[in-house]
DNA sequence: AAAAGATTGTTGTTGACGACAACAATTGAT
DNA sequence: ATCAATTGTTGTCGTCAACAACAATCTTTT
């Protein structure tokens, strides 16, 4: 253990920095530095330094991450979700919420919230907003009085409706990113998350 | 299927108290409280009101839709990681940082920024934690004062070796619930996001 | 060289989101 | 009737992405 191989690196930049014990002067930020003055720039290698490509620097230690890759898609995915969605206004929560609840109409919040993975809790704000724009209503639950039943209101299944084919174009670009079968594929291999 | 939420993580409260609080016994006082809230039950719903089972409930309208099954991909499989490596209190976030700056090191926190997809003024506060516990530095760019070549420090060497460890124990996690053959065809995927 | 424009690190704010704790009202079991 | 559990609600806390603004510093243009 505590094996100290030192990665000379590759990429063009023999960087060499002295170990230097380096002390914390550097956190608090536009402090008068009195840095050590070198502008002669002597390799300007343009490689490391300024990442203008952006892509040029080697990960190979983050390929291999499943959560990695993963977090970068669901990032891509949900921004362009919202952006293909911009026009109605309605983020991937949102639609989801929705979507649960006009397949099964009368859902209480805790079954909802149970479907859908969230907290009890944030569903609320979610109701809240979606109640206030008359997509969804609350009605008492006839049995348990704790309970309200969901339901979508008449312009809530309309609006789901256009909701529903902005979110097939989202798909769409979705398959044109990944490609067709692959997100077939991802969507089998995905399955028992749903 | 288990899409019950299991976590009782927690990172850093522990605080497994699954058992109820014990009541006050406040009962609002033999309060007959007669309608607050109207009980009104008409609306004859077709579903079944007790989603006790929590599967039961089809939402055949999300399946089909990517971002539902990454989104809560992504939500297992930080859960994982972060569990996987409390022992360490390292975050996904912080593990890339640190593995980026390791396999390259003197990048700026420009550069770094974009080849992560995180805001560098994010990167700054997750610079100042690293910094803190003494895993990276930053030094005063040779040549431009703005910036900084981001190091791991010799301690940071080490400990990434053992976050490392951890995170290959994590990879396996995954392949464990979505198979290992699937695991890597889903990294060839979404290959081109990392 | 001086002015104008762009870049880097930093601070701050906003809003979505997950997790947790506590509570009132209600239901169910004993 | 009593006690435990559930449901909706409110509130807090911390993470995270997205912006906006700023001082210091390159870089480019004039």
């Amino acid at each position: 253990m505590s094996s100290t191989t030192i990665f000379s690196l590759s990429l063009g930049r023999a960087s060499l920095t002295v170990m230097a014990s380096q002390q914390k002067t550097s956190r608090k930020a536009a402090g008068t530095q009195a840095a050590i003055r070198r502008p002669q720039a002597r390799a300007a290698n343009s490689r490391s330094q300024r990442g203008d490509a952006g892509d040029d620097i080697g990960l190979d230690a983050l390929v291999g991450h499943a959560g990695y890759a993963v977090r970068r898609f669901q990032l891509w995915i949900f921004q362009d979700f919202i952006k293909t969605l911009a026009t109605v206004d309605i983020r991937p929560t949102q639609y989801s919420v929705m979507t649960v609840i006009g397949a099964n109409p009368g859902l209480s919040q805790m079954a909802v919230a149970k479907r859908l993975g969230i907290e009890r809790a944030r569903l609320v704000h979610l109701l809240d907003s979606l109640e206030e724009r008359d997509f969804v209503s609350r009605i008492a639950s006839a049995t348990d009085r704790r309970s309200h039943a969901l339901h979508l209101t008449a312009r809530g299944r309309t609006a789901l409706a256009q909701f529903k084919r902005l979110a097939a174009e989202h798909e769409r670009h979705v398959a044109e990113k990944i490609g067709k079968e692959n997100r077939e594929r991802l969507l089998q291999i995905l399955a028992c998350f749903t």
